[in-house]
DNA sequence: GAAATTTGATTAACATGTTAAGTTATCCGG
DNA sequence: CCGGATAACTTAACATGTTAATCAAATTTC
């Protein structure tokens, strides 16, 4: 009906019919990314709002928890167990830190290194905050089955350090050598 | 400076030794939105590379890949299925469409709603990312396993049900008593 | 032991995630 | 019709993801 409808100069289709695209490609809703992030996100939604109530994000949450299994953790050690980097961490820390959640010294030993413990403040709202947490994900558990979920977390698992030794095998995709 | 190291004054440790808080909670690095962001982040990082040097981000991509697989499509089914929030999506689309990746109008029927397809000149990028982005997926599917692949997908699609049901069934989880 | 390099952390800049508010267009009951 | 309620985006505001640059402190090298 209306005049131009087809962009693609190149294509041979005619207007009219939803053709799709001729792009040989996997599936696009089926993509183990797509996978990943749409069950992450079905498991977050859970959380959200209960971290919310507390005023606390998904990741003032994670490093907070991280923080009540240590008495004393360095930053880059902090990012790694809770899956940050650095740029997001510095910032978060900041903020945890002006809220008084959280307390941070530098080593003695070696001035650059910066120390991060929990509060009392901190400690107080994890304990606030886990038990509907804690609710939260045996609600999960029980709806996917402990058995299955075990499984899946395994082989999660093996994804990721199957994954791994990919990390630098594709490096010298190009050089050959280099 | 090194004056004062044990911030917390609830608790009766002594300074120096690593002693883990007691709360009660799952051991956090193996908590199940963990295993999912580290298995995704894992993935995502044999791709980025490659997007990246074709000037592209996982999100771009995901919308282009999305638009590839039909003639138009309206901003809210495009959102859902490239798994974006509105206001990503809004804010991705001014930018694609100022790259002239894609073309918009606006419906006829509805003038509310916005028609979006990829262009000839998106159509060629996708073209030239394809190729890199499936023997980056068929070296993941190799190491991993078909096999194995299949059923992790089967099993996160199942997890995403799983949840799905809860989505409205604990809405008034908090008014029972509070 | 001073210069060069490396390391730990932060800052900068840009893109997206997330929720709330705003805009314009439809729909709908009176 | 008309005005309130909805719907489809879009903007706004703030938090995080991501890469690059910066900066100070420690380590290595000559």
């Amino acid at each position: 009906m209306a005049g131009r409808k087809s962009p693609n100069g190149s294509r041979s289709e005619q207007e009219g019919t939803p053709e799709p695209r001729r792009v040989p490609m996997r599936e696009f809703s089926r993509s183990l990314p797509m996978s990943l992030l749409r069950a992450r996100e079905a498991v977050m939604r859970q959380f959200r709002p209960s971290l919310r109530s507390h005023g606390l994000t998904e990741q003032q949450w994670r490093i907070l928890r991280a923080l009540t299994a240590v008495d004393t953790i360095e930053v880059t050690e902090l990012a790694r167990v809770a899956f940050l980097l650095g740029p997001s961490l510095s910032r978060i820390l900041r903020d945890l830190e002006a809220r008084d959640l959280i307390e941070r010294r530098i080593a003695k030993a070696d001035l650059r290194r910066g120390e991060v413990s929990i509060s009392s403040k901190g400690l107080k709202l994890i304990e606030a905050v886990a038990p509907t947490s804690e609710a939260i994900y045996a609600e999960i558990t029980h709806r996917y089955g402990a058995r299955k979920l075990a499984e899946l977390q395994d082989m999660l698992g093996e994804l990721e350090r199957s994954l791994a030794a990919m990390e630098v095998a594709g490096e010298g995709e190009v050089e050959a050598d280099e």
